[in-house]
DNA sequence: AACTATGTGTACGATTTCATACACAGGGCA
DNA sequence: TGCCCTGTGTATGAAATCGTACACATAGTT
């Protein structure tokens, strides 16, 4: 009885839960409702690999899918992450079928997928529906430039307080389900380096941690601590898809 | 009499001189030749600022723009690369309308331009227009992805070699001119970084360096030495743009 | 020929991150 | 209770890069 997630056990949000498909004109939304699939996607599942085909694009309602790259020396590197707020495989109707990077659940993530043949079709034609695809787009370059930037000139500390800031907007608690080991992995850095940051922050009284939770105690803190690069992803985020978020 | 590049002085290639314009089926490309104004730009002109407005888009036929990000600090980090490839002004038809980085000329540049009314006008018609536009968008999505991991794993010496690379892809011959200065605020590193390196590679016979011009001796070393995000933008640029460049 | 601005080479300690190693702590299981 | 696995904390020296400083070379100017 004691479940920790039993809460959202089996609860099936609505597709208007994503900030897509919610801003869509009733009309195209009502057209693309029988085509879409829900579907629940548990930490470490890939959505797609580096090249592969992407038979289908996902607009998640909860959760967080992370965008990442893997080196040929097996390295990996997040480029972006997306939740609730845009979706996951703009390379199909960007014309190129794939893309060089992975796409894997960060945070247990449910998502209405919609097959990439139907996606294409609807973009095809235009509107409201295309507009706000390219708006998402531009969105996620933005967020994919600013890690760059951010890998360029930001300490781990920094970085830290950043990907906890982007997560955080992308959960309904202030608490996150994530070791240091894969944290590390978004980052790109060592275990340790997660850990010795981490271990600062704790001290400083921003955040708790404990064996793969986060929780998260001053988020104004956080925000002091981080470089501009949230601030920057997050303002434009909001001008390129302004919509009223109840948990933004 | 002895100005150094004379032989360029009043050349005005053609438009089907860069890629996405040459493309474009003949309806198309006569329907935007009105349009089309051509101009010349010298090192270090700005096409457009951050989070600035956009009255064109530029299609270069010679030379290089960077696609720069400056932070609140004052340091900068080179995105991506465009020549006569692509296309300077992508946020204008992803619905934008402005971007929070700078399009600085990075080598004497030639370009033909339209105005963004023009550009949004014909990208909204569809067509192959927008899709090769499109395509090209998500080959610049790759080589900023590439720079964020290229920043983030690579030496100094690999990621010089990368900018190398894709600098004398987009030009004539196989000398730059481009001051070490330059060269360390695109990759974002000291000046020093960028002289010890390329001491280093002086030294292996791939290049010779002296007052503002580099001289590429052995290509295919510089490949041999650069990281493998050089190949993986090219394949992937190849792939989304498949065209018979006489340079490529 | 002297002067100056620009571009390049070199040096130094400080800082950050890396690689490797190991100790400890909590939870699940026999 | 004892064991093991996972997750976390800590230590150490190596490597890369940084910040600052300065010397030198070349091109153009006076």
């Amino acid at each position: 009885m004691k479940t920790p997630s039993a809460s959202s056990q089996s609860t099936r949000p609505p597709p208007t839960q994503n900030l897509i498909l919610s801003a869509l004109p009733s009309t195209d939304y009502q057209r693309l409702l029988p085509g879409l699939e829900f579907i629940e996607m548990a930490l470490g599942h890939s959505l797609y690999e580096s090249g592969g085909p992407l038979p289908h694009v996902y607009f998640p309602v909860e959760g967080i899918v992370s965008l990442l790259y893997v080196t040929a020396g097996g390295i990996s590197a997040e480029l972006a992450v997306v939740g609730s707020e845009g979706m996951i495989g703009v390379s199909l109707f960007m014309g190129g079928e794939t893309t060089p990077n992975r796409g894997v659940v960060q945070s247990a993530c449910k998502a209405y997928r919609l097959p990439a043949e139907t996606l294409k079709a609807h973009f095809a034609e235009g509107g409201a529906f295309q507009l706000t695809l390219l708006k998402f787009t531009q969105a996620l370059i933005t967020q994919i430039s600013q890690t760059a930037v951010c890998n360029l000139h930001h300490s781990v500390d920094e970085q830290l307080c950043r990907w906890l800031l982007l997560s955080l907007d992308r959960l309904p608690e202030n608490k996150l389900q994530m070791t240091q080991e894969l944290i590390s992995n978004m980052l790109g850095v060592r275990r340790q380096g997660v850990t010795e940051s981490a271990g600062r922050l704790e001290r400083e009284g921003l955040i708790t941690y404990g064996r793969g939770l986060i929780t998260v105690l001053d988020r104004p803190g956080l925000e002091k601590r981080a470089c501009e690069c949230y601030t920057v992803v997050r303002r434009e985020t909001e001008r390129l898809l302004p919509v009223p978020r109840p948990g933004g």
